[in-house]
RNA sequence: GGCUCGGUGGCAGAGUGGUUAUGUAGGGGCCUGCAAAGCCUUGCACAGCGGUUCGAUUCCGCUCCGAGCCUCCA
């Protein structure tokens, strides 16, 4: 019997997942703060969550993901001031642009997605449990985190706070009593967006929003925290140290989230994606010029921990082998897909139980692919079986291989005229007329039309 | 400066103390009138230097190089 391993950044190594409550596995996973369109990154981190779940999902009776919204945000002030558009409007309409090229990956929507401006009550209330337990105090309208009251700060990251400080590169604000303590609220001075508190008209930190959310939503503790690598410190550390602080569980830094789930950062062309090298890579852009499941496929092509280098190769490299899985299950028309026990390879199905090893996964479909030549019908059916069921868990090749391949539909040229070309290619063929046979052949990919002379006659599909 | 993580064949990318990763690109061949697809076959690897070992790409140490975080960031 397998078991699930996944990398816990919480220990930093290696750990087979216990769950808490076998019934309801819990997962929140730290979403996109809504103020511009998603970029590749965050597509990483939202395919990669949606993986986890979704095997979870094949283990256990019960998932319940959560992935949140960040609504309210310095960034996103500045953006709306910038592009003179209410937050509101601008928030609601990169939430749905959001949800809607993720769904083009094939990342399914969150069980709930909560938004950080329905929270701000529980916000509120965390901050007052913090200031009560005497983890945080008041200064200058801020509300900032006592960290050096917080003994353990740092266990995520591996870090002390002596060394942060002497290697911290800012200026530490003049209302911090430490150096490394953070704001949980601050003062919002109109017109900036705020709300009313007992400290004064203002808005949270940036931190807060997911202590409250995920304990809204999930309750304490849960199973998986997750999230993209640069959010270890000092978001997620920040965040344990709030809500160990509010429940005075601060020698149990498991009574927030069991496992911390990190995935790697997207590199492209090699350098780092930023916006002065301008080399933001869009998700709304790769869209229009990829299938989402090449870009879903290519984003899985190396380990969640590993950094991607996203390069136009490596598409074209995932494109070409997603075309001959594709192939392969239009070989396999004919054939149900079957197997005795109605079990997944081990070979195949071992690597995802290891960390979410997808490559490894990808690597046994394609030494499945390659026995295929070979294949007797029973093989066959046990191949197929293999493509579809891991394929339905990674999330790639559930389409119709036909549609998929571009068989039989042009929106060029109709059918008729299509099949009347085929037709006397085939004739001149048959005549050895094989200018006029090619000439054809010449004509109809210049309308986009591939055709392809097989054993039981020619097939043709738009490119 | 501190804390992490890496350096595998043209490219991408797993893994392992001794045996083929895998894909993609390239070479050769088969099939085809020719293509396309398919099939067969074939190079090319484990940054460097030490150590442990019968044996290291895999473990340990050092060196070099790269990336991330320490400030908003997926």
């Amino acid at each position: 019997m397998n078991k699930l391993k996944l990398h816990n950044t919480l220990g930093n190594k290696l750990e087979e997942f216990i769950p808490i409550n076998i019934k309801n596995i819990r997962v929140y996973a730290c979403g996109p703060t809504v103020y511009n369109y998603a970029h590749i990154g965050n597509a990483r981190m939202a395919v990669v969550n949606d993986l986890l779940v979704c095997f979870l999902r094949t283990i256990y009776p019960k998932v319940t993901y959560v992935s949140n919204i960040t609504d309210i945000d310095d960034k996103i002030i500045a953006a709306s001031e910038e592009k003179n558009i209410p937050i509101k409007e601008l928030t609601k309409k990169f939430t749905d642009i959001y949800n809607e090229d993720m769904s083009v990956l094939g990342v399914s929507l969150p069980d709930i997605q909560p938004k950080a401006t329905d929270h701000i009550n529980e916000m509120i209330e965390l901050t007052k449990l913090l200031i009560q337990n005497n983890f945080a105090y008041e200064k200058e309208g801020h509300v900032l985190f006592d960290v050096p009251k917080f003994k353990d700060y740092g266990s995520l990251s591996g870090r002390n706070r002596d060394e942060q400080i002497i290697g911290s590169r800012v200026e530490v604000a003049p209302y911090k009593k430490d150096p490394t303590d953070f704001v949980l609220w601050k003062p919002s001075p109109a017109p900036k967006p705020g709300w009313e508190s007992p400290w004064g008209f203002g808005r949270p930190g940036w931190h807060l929003e997911c202590s409250a959310m995920s304990e809204k939503t999930l309750g304490l503790p849960f199973d998986i925290h997750s999230g993209g690598a640069d959010l270890i410190f000092p978001h997620h550390e920040n965040e344990i140290a709030q809500t160990c602080a509010a429940h005075n569980n601060t020698h149990d830094l498991k009574s927030f989230a069991k496992y911390w789930f990190h995935n790697g950062f997207v590199n492209v062309e090699g350098e780092k994606m930023s916006k002065s090298v301008g080399n933001i890579r869009l998700v709304n852009e790769l869209n229009k010029e990829f299938k989402g499941e090449v870009l879903r496929l290519t984003l899985l092509s190396a380990h969640y921990r590993q950094p991607l280098n996203w390069t136009r190769n490596i598409i074209k490299q995932n494109s070409t082998m997603l075309e001959r899985f594709y192939r392969n299950l239009k070989d396999l028309e004919n054939i149900d897909a079957y197997k005795d026990n109605d079990q997944i390879d081990d070979v195949v199905i071992e690597g995802l139980y290891d960390d979410l090893n997808t490559p490894k996964v990808i690597a046994e479909l394609n030494v499945l692919s390659n026995q295929l030549s070979s294949a007797d019908n029973k093989m066959k059916s046990r191949i197929k079986y293999n493509l579809l069921e891991v394929g339905k868990i990674i999330g790639i090749l559930q389409n119709n291989p036909d549609t998929w391949l571009g068989y039989g539909k042009s929106a060029i040229l109709d059918e008729t005229t299509i099949e009347r070309l085929i037709k006397e290619r085939n004739e001149a063929r048959g005549n050895k007329n094989f200018d006029l046979a090619d000439q054809i052949r010449d004509e109809l990919k210049e309308k986009g039309v591939e055709i392809e002379d097989t054993k039981n006659g020619t097939i043709w599909k738009s490119v």
